[in-house]
DNA sequence: CTAAATTTCGAGAACGTTCTCGAAAAAAAT
DNA sequence: ATTTTTTTCGAGAACGTTCTCGAAATTTAG
């Protein structure tokens, strides 16, 4: 393959490689015509820049990095749609690795990424990931990084974080309200912040309507569908069951719903349901799942913004965290009838 | 940010930047002690490859370029992990983008992608797309590209494809030998190869039973939920309800599906259902539906294996087409009780 | 009509690598 | 000890851009 370079077009125009440069650069040391001439030329003769050339001598690629646990759910696909967005029409290109939930393919992305000369990184850490001596260095370090729902306190950077707390709590006292007593909490992955977060929020939930919480109330797994399925397949053998369930995600909630259902349990009048991070299968599912909306968009949105904002001011750059809210939607499954 | 390169290595260590090039290329010619030493301080010193030189240099980048039309549905991410696995082992970055369906989008993406050097495409066309003289240009050019499941006949280039017109004929010889008589077929996008092959293969199926379509039970829309829960509404307002529907996705089958129970049809007894490119929330939709399975991960990774192919034979690249089984899965939305 | 100011341009360094070529150093053969 | 071979290395070009600096060309001012 022959690629067609300024020099080419130089050339052919009999004239110097710096003038075809100031031509595409909308550089105002030239002339309008020559840089029409220029512009019309390479566009016949198929001219396409060579950005490795132009990052090399400019120091920036122009292309961002994306760290993500996982694929499978639309959470994080969300997230990156919302911050491609903003991204592209910035003239950003967005490369986007997964970790698979695990350290160490997650540190090898993120220095491939980093040889790749990424202006910056968003990332959302895996839920695997418990050394965060590598971030800390990068972050000392000026570089442009932005944590996203998965994070820890300790990282000195910005953030953009969901108010997992308040809707954990939130959804924890729809439940309540709805006159349940024995309400169970899958929480997940038990070393996540989030999971510390939607927890302590079902917690103070009951705390403040005066119910006290036996420890096997709140059960920890995994994130996935099987996980639901394999906690509600224990708790019918143990014949240990709950009035309603709160999960740390929509999977979960399905996962054990449809053991509770095809074992001939009623939702929600045997058992009822609350989900988190809707998703699209709640809605899907009989009966509709309530769950709490993350605003997946703007998260990924304001991510980008922030690490634009970070990456324009440099060195100078400070901090910040952003909480988002979001929504709780109740449908049948939590509904006592 | 201050990058350290080559050029300071082999300053401190009083060397040429040759010798210092050659221990990281694992050049023959160079002392293992030398090597050693400039592999020690290197990583002493914090050293970081520049990609940018490196491909400028080398023309290549070590980039792949994917291209699909959306990020809802779990296909495509699949599709993408898999080429990501095969891609990822061999040092190659893949850069993810996505067309929205719309054919401007995906040009701006090609282009935007090969202004990155990428060494290779992967690329799967929009729903609008229906010019393709770019694409022609390109792989007559020799760029590596290989397109999977939405293609076009005249373009001469690798490709990977599933076989629609086969497994669309088995969803609708199933629907016939279950006794259903009255079966719609919701296409999906008209214009898309895969949508005609799926619909000749239920034509086919019709005529080998020796039954005749009537143009009413065969429907264009889009591909989303939405789509075919407004089909369902327009086919109960018309009262005329099929008595099977075989729907070109899962999505249009599972938003028809939901609306037909809405009105008080029972699945299978009134309306029987089964869809195509198996999802996940087919298994979870009450009934569980039918599906056609394809082999999303497979497909991704042949499509890499034919383009790292195409990358490291150059020029006399011989196009081959792949194309991939499936799996008829049938559950309760489709079964005779 | 000349001087000053402004516009437009070209030469050549720089970015951080790899790679070719030939030279120096070391090892092996005579 | 000398020659030949092999190993190891350094100098410097190249990749395709941008950018700085100063010079040429043009316009404006006096």
């Amino acid at each position: 393959m022959k690629y067609i370079t300024i020099k080419d077009i130089a050339k052919k125009l009999n004239t110097s490689v710096s003038t075809v440069s100031r031509a595409f650069n909308d550089k105002s040391d030239i002339n309008v015509k020559t840089k029409e001439l220029v512009l019309k030329t390479a566009k016949e003769m198929g001219y396409r820049q060579n950005r490795m050339a132009k990052n090399l001598v400019q120091k920036r690629s122009f292309n961002i990095g994306i760290v993500v646990p996982e694929f499978v759910n639309s959470f994080f696909p969300e997230v990156i749609m919302g911050a491609q967005e903003i991204l592209f029409e910035k003239g950003y290109q967005v490369l986007i690795t997964q970790s698979n939930e695990c350290y160490t393919t997650e540190l090898k992305n993120v220095q491939s990424l980093e040889n790749s000369m990424v202006d910056g990184l968003l990332i959302s850490l895996s839920s695997e990931t418990d050394n965060i001596d590598y971030y800390q260095d990068l972050v000392k370090s000026g570089f442009p990084i932005i944590f996203f729902n998965r994070t820890y306190k300790e990282i000195n950077a910005s953030k953009v974080l969901f108010n997992d707390y308040k809707w954990a709590m939130f959804a924890t006292e729809h439940l309540i309200r709805q006159g349940y007593k024995n309400i169970y909490h899958f929480q997940g992955i038990k070393t996540l912040t989030l999971s510390r977060e939607r927890r302590r929020g079902f917690m103070d939930a009951h705390r403040k309507h005066k119910l006290i919480v036996e420890p096997h109330q709140v059960i920890t797994s995994g994130f996935f569908m099987e996980d639901g399925e394999n906690i509600a397949k224990k708790l019918i053998e143990n014949n240990t069951i709950p009035d309603a369930i709160f999960a740390a995600n929509d999977q979960l909630a399905i996962g054990a719903m449809n053991i509770f259902k095809k074992n001939g349990y009623k939702v929600p009048k045997d058992v009822a349901f609350i989900g988190f991070s809707e998703s699209k299968m709640g809605s899907i599912v009989e009966p509709p799942l309530s769950s709490v909306k993350q605003p997946t968009f703007e998260i990924g949105k304001k991510a980008a913004q922030l690490l634009l904002d970070h990456i324009e001011s440099g060195k100078n750059y400070i901090p910040q965290t952003i909480v988002l809210d979001g929504q709780l939607n109740i449908r049948a499954s939590s509904q006592k009838i």
